[in-house]
DNA sequence: GCCAACGTTGGC
DNA sequence: GCCAACGTTGGC
């Protein structure tokens, strides 16, 4: 199993958004990056990642989600009407994907971008790169583990 | 709202 | 294939 980190702004589609959802799943669509689409495309069911909410007033981890749904054609890439279509994608050669998340639960206490720069075990994670705007990134389970430690549930 | 950093586009 | 221009991301 695999650990992941998936970014979204909390006023667009927060953690607490997706624990209203049916089912408490939704899809993750409109990934328009390749990097973050080799990722989404490498996740397998029962993987789990972190809910993390950037471009807010405290971005951080907020919540844990499993992957339910393994990479699959992300169909706003075809709707005219979408924000995310993209003309280039065709409905036999698909370009962009997605996975299915459910939330799983929410953090007792967050995490927050702050406390992850300041740990040295997370000095890796891409989301504290210089520059990095990904939106899906791979976590180690020694990053999994050390996020965890740090919202005090062990 | 600002702006640094990055990815993408498109002319050449 | 180069690279300038542009749009986007996202912390602050």
């Amino acid at each position: 199993m695999a650990y992941w980190l998936l970014k979204s702004e909390p006023d667009m589609f927060g953690i607490d958004d997706l624990a209203k959802c049916q089912r408490r799943t939704e899809h993750w669509d409109g990934v328009r990056n390749y990097q973050a689409r080799n990722y989404l495309r490498a996740m397998r069911r029962g993987d789990q990642a972190f809910f993390y909410h950037s471009s807010c007033a405290a971005p951080g981890v907020y919540g844990v989600v499993d992957i339910v749904r393994a990479a699959y054609p992300d169909p706003s890439a075809d709707d005219p009407q979408s924000p995310y279509y993209d003309p280039r994608s065709t409905g036999d050669n698909p370009r962009w994907f997605m996975v299915d998340v459910r939330f799983q639960r929410r953090l007792k206490r967050p995490v927050s971008l702050s406390q992850i720069k300041q740990t040295r075990a997370l000095r890796k994670l891409p989301l504290v790169q210089r520059g990095n705007r990904l939106s899906v990134m791979p976590v180690s389970p020694t990053e999994w583990a050390t996020i965890l430690k740090l919202t005090g549930e062990h």
